[in-house]
DNA sequence: ACCGTACTCCGTCTAGAGACCGAGGCCCGC
DNA sequence: GCGGGCCTCGGTCTCTAGACGGAGTACGGT
């Protein structure tokens, strides 16, 4: 696009009100016009599909935490549809795995809600260019959490049934109430938690419990 | 406060953008006034004590996760201090703990951040009469969390000891290093481990590591 | 046809977990 | 002094957890 046009925005958050202050914000600079607005990641993709590409914003900002389907997912998934857009990831924690999942997810910037608006401007100024604009705490949350991914990165081997199996046991559940309620019998049970320690580099059951808390993977955590 | 006059608010939330959104929120409605805005508990707590009585607001609507003093203590507070003020909690994560919490903290009423302006407003206009309005979510999220409160009420009839053996063992460590750790034997461990098990009811140490992460009482969780 | 992966199940075996019993030392309040 | 709570340690016992080896099925790619 060039410098003069206005651009387009795309606003994906499920608070009402978040998505009241950011037109607030956005506002103060006229060259952003917030042309659509949707309330999960599943609707902001429908719209996306459903709109000719001349309709198509230009940035979107995303939230990360939302019901249907959260922002990382959404922005994966657009990425590879609609590879131009840039995404800009909005967020009130500052969690390190949120943030490498936002970025190798395709997103150009990670701000935090406590932006002002100002800020947010500048970092949305940046993005369009395809700059990414990172406070001092984000890019310090994002070596730290790219760090970790490298020593431990034992996230994404596991089996889809082998995932199932490590929630349970994040639930405190014993093996034979996994058999039970996965209609497997202990020994299967036992397999997959064996093969989980080896994966995961862990001792017993209690550490894997531990590590799906950690890294979020059980909702009540 | 009689009906005619208008209805002081203060907003308590860290992040500007949300205040901006309850700002155009509130313009809907002529009745209720934005006279303050903090953007924690401890800066609105201050607020108040160097306000004059007719000076202050009220209503307040709080934020519930901030940093500094976070909502549920800064009501505790603001109510033992200006019991007058009538407090509604707002919030993005609907967590049975916290709602009980928040109501026993003196919050009159807890909604939460998906609603829309009619929805806010209506509620706001109950709260300043002291009637909470609350979302079937909400009301549920409060009776299981009491009934929670009252089954496993067992927060704190925990041992110093006991405590630190808890801790340890949600950090996935087996009684052999816990032994290690507090210098003493392996059997100690046992009895302190077995001890925990009866006072919270749970069945294993895994169980024990999920109620501890659960309840937010280890770091990295 | 062959191989690889995922899922399932079986038996055996060892070490740890946890229950249940008891006991001694310590400190504090009655 | 005496009782009670907390921390400590011991023994015995049962059961689960987890390791290890083997094996069958199904599905998909080469």
């Amino acid at each position: 696009m060039s410098g003069m046009d206005k651009c387009k925005l795309m606003i994906v958050d499920d608070h009402d009100m978040v998505r009241a202050g950011l037109r607030t914000y956005l506002m103060l600079e006229p060259k952003f016009d917030v042309i659509a607005e949707a309330s999960n990641g599943l609707e902001a993709l429908r719209m996306l599909r459903n709109s000719a590409p001349e309709e198509r914003p230009h940035l979107i900002l995303m939230d990360l935490m939302m019901p249907e389907m959260d922002g990382v997912e959404a922005t994966r998934m657009i990425m590879k549809e609609f590879p131009e857009l840039k995404i800009v990831m909005l967020t009130s924690f500052l969690e390190d795995e949120k943030v490498v999942a936002a970025v190798e997810a395709g997103a150009v910037s990670y701000v935090l809600k406590t932006v002002s608006a100002e800020e947010l401007i500048y970092a949305l100024s940046g993005a369009v260019k395809g700059m990414p604009v990172m406070t001092a705490d984000v890019s310090q949350a994002l070596t730290r959490g790219l760090r970790q991914r490298t020593t431990q990165g034992a996230d994404e081997g596991l089996t889809e049934r082998e995932r199932e199996v490590l929630l349970l046991i994040a639930e405190g559940q014993s093996n034979k109430e996994i058999a039970e309620e996965l209609h497997i019998s202990i020994k299967t049970v036992k397999t997959h938690v064996s093969n989980l320690l080896m994966k995961c580099e862990l001792e017993d059951r209690t550490q894997l419990a531990v590590l799906a808390h950690r890294k979020g993977w059980v909702k009540t955590g």
